[in-house]
RNA sequence: GGUCCGGUAGCUCAGCUGGAUAGAGCAACAGCCUUCUAAGCUGUGGGUCGUGGGUUCGAAUCCCGCUCGGAUCACCA
């Protein structure tokens, strides 16, 4: 609203100072003050040349004297709390009303191109809690980024390659006894995984065998035939040989089949994904192109480096001696092959914050390179996700299954549904994926409602609580108003497309209209800091607010039509925008439940 | 040790481009179902915003020191 060019403009006329917008502070007043917007005037103080509440009452007077939008104001110490006209509050209504896409903005041809990296597993091991907490972040801020009109594309880099993935390769051929995800009765991504962690387990009973004949540690792994075996069949898979290349294929389409039935139980998708198998080269190359150019050097062994430390870092290694590649390498190497692709204006990697100095020294390395988006990268870096009984961490064995904790959380939905009498007239297959969008959505608003910075605890049991600020909190509402629409319907109550601005509206209505004129800010502020908690704050407030208002009133009882067709329109809004910002949170919303 | 991030109610978290008496939920206690879905609503109690300084009319918010916790500083990915 633009109250803040009629305060600017109050400013001018009362002290003849043209002054910057910044200077207009408003803020929403608190709730103990009579107001809506509230005028801070300190800062004002310097042109006024007069004590707060002498230049609050002027600014005050003028405003309620010339600008029709304030009908009221009082102040309070150095603070100017100003009342909107009942009618503005109709007109934003009719405003948000009309508009069918209210806070989404369509991308254009010519939008800003970002790609969104995330996910990245490795196809040795299933998804577990971690995974989730980033599948759900990238897969959000997609959306979210996309409602601020630029162009996303999701990309997806999986870690194919290397020494982990032949650890459970060996451990198939060897124990296998040519087990299918189909004979096993298991998910491909967890046979495999199961495999990785034999291989695990014999290795480290071969380590203490060793170690009993006497031999260091050290010793042992240097001699383990089972690792020795591990890394010729990476050797060989280097150098293609078929049989080998053929095992790995046909073990990671099994992963591959079991990542992806995880994917649509989250809800998440990919628009092009990316194989370190097919980048690690073209990561050598580009290093080397640098080498060339001058910008790394060569040490005696033949190994490749960055000097960092005129930016502030170490140096960093970008080629072993033999002319294999890091991690870094592939990194460099997979922006080369999407830059190639794509015209990337802007690069986000959803990567944990234990890669932060990985991602800085990839931001210098890719400008240095030449890469526009280099220098400008985001690190979209999110804290770990610990349980309440200590960390969440694979080698300490307490790792959540993604699978497992899907399931569960659908399981637990449905029992506490049944148990409230919720599902008594729904169908089975209606009430499994009633118990399936509540389920997700406790999971998936838990984890986004907190700031993706910090460390975080995960209570399953807790998540699943349907109290409170959860997901099936703000799902229950939405189903709640679209009973309230059907009823509508029923009754053959229709509405008009616009309400008369005379219509009277209460002080709990002006306020979620006020709330509801926010949504655009919010999901501008979303992108602005990589948050979808922004978002997941921001609808529990709004759903707060209209269920204790909804609380007071009897819609379909109303006597005076204009009151009725108010409320009906600001409930359809309000679950409008639920709606739409649930979707950019990936979480669906059930008709009823 | 260097660098980065965090510390807000018993617990889980908002609030952080400085603004009024710091907010929710859970847990505890007391109420509300002949009224459109009680997965809800109302009320009560609960805080030296880690700590010490500084800047300011004003600091949870900005700056500096200290402290506690986490991450990272690999020829792992």
């Amino acid at each position: 609203m633009d109250i803040q060019i009629s305060v600017k403009r109050a400013i001018e006329e009362l002290y003849g100072q043209t002054i910057d917008t910044s200077w207009v502070q408003l803020q929403k007043t608190k709730k103990e003050f009579k107001g809506h917007l509230t005028l801070v005037v300190f800062p004002l103080l310097k042109i006024s040349k007069k004590n707060p509440e002498q230049t609050a009452q002027e600014i005050g007077e003028y405003l309620a004297k010339n600008e029709s939008v304030v009908a009221e104001f009082n102040v309070i110490k150095g603070f100017l709390n100003l009342t909107i006209a009942p009618g503005y509050w109709v007109e934003l209504l009719n405003a948000i009303h009309a508009d069918k896409q209210y806070g989404i903005k369509d991308s254009t041809a010519d939008a800003p191109l970002v790609m969104i990296e995330y996910s990245s597993p490795n196809t040795n091991k299933p998804l577990h809690l971690g995974h989730i907490r980033n599948n759900l972040l990238g897969y959000s801020l997609a959306e979210i980024m996309k409602a601020n009109g630029f162009r996303v594309v999701k990309t997806n880099i999986v870690n194919d390659r290397g020494i982990h993935i032949c650890k459970s390769m060996l451990a198939w051929k060897k124990w296998g006894n040519g087990a299918t995800p189909e004979s096993a009765g298991k998910k491909g991504d967890h046979l495999i995984g199961d495999f990785y962690v034999l291989f695990d387990k014999e290795y480290k009973k071969e380590l203490a065998e060793l170690q009993a004949k006497g031999l260091t540690k050290e010793e042992a792994e240097a001699q383990s035939m089972l690792m020795g075996e591990a890394r010729e069949m990476l050797r060989q898979w280097e150098a293609g040989d078929l049989e080998t290349v053929a095992l790995w294929e046909k073990m990671n389409a099994w992963v591959y089949a079991g990542f992806d039935e995880t994917y649509k139980k989250l809800g998440v998708d990919f628009d092009k994904i990316y194989y370190e198998s097919q980048t690690y080269l073209e990561g050598k190359e580009e290093v080397l192109r640098g080498l060339n150019k001058g910008l790394f050097y060569k040490q005696e062994d033949g190994s490749v480096w960055a000097d960092l430390t005129a930016d502030g870092l170490d140096n960093k290694l970008l080629l072993r001696a033999d002319g294999t590649s890091v991690y870094m390498t592939q990194d460099i190497g997979t922006a080369k092959l999407r830059f190639d692709d794509y015209p990337i204006n802007k690069m986000v990697y959803v990567v944990g914050n234990e890669q932060n100095y990985h991602f800085q020294v990839l931001s210098l390395l890719l400008d240095k390179l030449g890469f526009e988006f280099g220098k400008g990268l985001v690190h979209f870096s999110y804290g770990m996700v610990e349980l309440p009984e200590g960390k969440m961490k694979s080698r300490e064995g307490t790792v959540v299954d993604a699978d497992d904790l899907i399931a569960e959380m659908i399981d637990t939905a449905k029992e506490t549904s049944k148990e409230l009498g919720k599902l008594d007239d729904c169908t089975e297959e209606e009430a499994d994926k009633v118990s399936e969008i509540t389920g997700l959505g406790a999971l998936k608003y838990f984890i986004l409602k907190v700031d993706p910075r910090k460390n975080m605890v995960f209570n399953p049991k807790e998540s699943i609580d349907f109290n409170g600020n959860t997901g099936p909190f703000v799902q229950y509402t939405y189903a709640r108003i679209q009973s309230v629409l059907r009823k509508a319907a029923e009754q053959n109550i229709l509405w008009p497309s616009s309400l008369n601005t005379q219509v009277p509206v209460s002080e709990k209505e002006e306020n979620l209209v006020q709330m509801l004129a926010e949504f655009p800010v919010i999901v501008k502020e979303a992108a602005d800091t990589y948050s979808p908690a922004v978002i997941a704050n921001y609808i529990y407030d709004l759903v707060k607010e209209y269920n204790q208002f909804y609380h007071d009133f009897s819609i379909l009882r109303e006597e005076n039509n204009e009151i009725r067709n108010l409320r009906l329109i600001l409930s359809f809004n309000i679950s409008k925008v639920i709606k739409a910002g649930f979707a950019l949170l990936g979480i669906d919303v059930p008709e009823r439940m």
